[in-house]
DNA sequence: AACAGGGGCAACCGCTTGCCG
DNA sequence: TCGGCAAGCGGTTGCCCCTGT
């Protein structure tokens, strides 16, 4: 039985012989694929242009890479998969050479396995039970987050965890749902002193007091309340190293058409230093693929911040300018709320401003990132693009 | 040496999506 | 708007090979 698109013809299944091949391979460099269907009749094959296709695209097709993953791909693998969950596909556009077969393969026969034996469910990267109770109590500090609803929730901490918390969420409540993952779950900001400084976001995968990723590099001078482990540093520096803002966010779905910034409340808990102008710089922000960049945390076990180790690159790719003409993306609303009762006033950052800090912030020695540009380009198109004008507001909002 | 079990991977199946008439 | 077709995609299957007994 062949497939039901080829089931009158006489067809020939299983592995292909090297002749099946090199008919394939000679037949497509000659003439191309244009239609599938007719592939197999004009290169010579009792296969169908089903069979076809997969061969060429998993095996015969020239810039495959081939072999064993790399350390890194495996990270960016975890990464994007945390937040896409199974799909494969995405996953494999961001390994150039890969497949989504074999990612997919990769990942059932290899990196789910290194996760469960580090007590991360494969399916939410979230820690499984035993883990959790396991760790549990060994946070402490931070402020709890009973909620679980599946919200992602930042928790900006100016410097000190006490007054002028602020919480705030990221979510994708359409996506989430798509997704059979379950949605980021909390996120701890804790806005450095140092007003060109980044802010870090540490990651919990699910009650924030019960990370037990890897701890805060020694030295690094934001400390991590509550004794919660690994996370990014996102740098969102603009150039006048303006204030990171923290605040609640929350990337909507839909589409998107202008771009604009606003900082509602720049005072208060808003801003590291009290004035600083979150004049601003994020401009094609942001999807679950950024908000994964920007909570990627290292598995128990892959050491530091794992999941950042692309930083040695992108530190290169400092200060990229986004332009949306270029990345036919559309712009983004980004919107900050200001912690706290101090959310008076509101400052709309021009929305020409485009330009986007995507560093890979190094702090008391140890890196982190990590920001994809291309995934984040490409997060906004997903997420952004090709939807009506003038309701930025809706895909891309903060809220606290 | 023979066998069993498990892992890895290629290929298939079936559903979804997009395009076109 | 609808139906047909092709391509895309994720889940699943089955074969082959390696390793341990």
């Amino acid at each position: 039985m062949g497939h039901h698109c080829c089931s009158k013809q006489k067809v020939k299944r299983g592995l292909w012989s090297p002749e099946e091949d090199e008919k394939l391979v000679r037949y497509i460099s000659e003439h191309g694929h244009s239609c599938w269907s007719s592939v197999p009749k004009h290169a010579g094959l009792q296969r169908c242009g089903k069979s076809c296709r997969l061969r060429w695209i998993n095996y015969l097709r020239p810039d495959l890479k081939r072999g064993t993953f790399s350390e890194q791909e495996e990270r960016t693998i975890i990464d994007v998969h945390r937040i896409l969950g199974n799909r494969w596909a995405q996953i494999a556009k961001h390994l150039p050479g890969r497949t989504d077969n074999e990612v997919k393969n990769f990942w059932n026969s290899c990196i789910k396995k290194k996760l469960i034996a580090q007590g991360l469910d494969p399916k939410t990267h979230n820690l499984l039970p035993a883990s959790k109770t396991l760790l549990h109590g060994g946070g402490g500090g931070g402020a709890a987050n009973p909620s679980g609803n599946g919200l992602a929730q930042f928790q900006s901490n100016n410097g000190a965890a006490a007054a002028g918390t602020t919480p705030f969420t990221i979510s994708s409540p359409a996506k989430a749902a798509a997704y059979d993952v379950a949605p980021p779950a909390l996120y701890d900001v804790v806005l450095p002193a140092n007003p060109a400084g980044g802010m870090l976001m540490a990651h919990d995968h699910h009650h924030h007091h019960q990370v037990a990723a890897a701890a805060a590099p020694v030295g690094y001078p934001y400390a991590d309340h509550g004794g919660n482990g690994g996370g990014v540093l996102m740098s969102f520096r603009d150039q006048n190293a303006g204030v990171h803002g923290a605040a609640s966010m929350d990337f909507m779905n839909g589409s998107s058409s202008s771009s604009s910034m606003e900082q509602l409340g720049g005072g208060g808990g808003m801003s590291s230093n009290g004035n600083g102008s979150f004049s601003a710089s994020m401009a094609a922000f942001m999807d679950e693929e950024a908000a994964m960049w920007a909570t990627a945390v290292a598995p128990p076990g892959m050491g530091g911040l794992a999941g950042m180790d692309q930083v040695a690159q992108q530190q290169q790719q400092q200060q990229v300018l986004v332009q949306d003409a270029a990345v036919g993306v559309a712009p983004t609303t980004l919107m900050m709320h200001g912690g706290g009762a101090a959310t008076a006033g509101a400052m709309v950052v021009d929305k020409s401003v485009e330009m986007v800090d995507v560093s890979s912030a190094v702090y008391g020695g140890a890196t982190a990132t990590a920001f994809d540009l291309d995934l984040m380009v490409e997060s906004c198109g997903m997420f952004c693009g090709g939807g009506g004008a003038g309701n930025a507001m809706e895909q891309l909002q903060w809220d606290c």
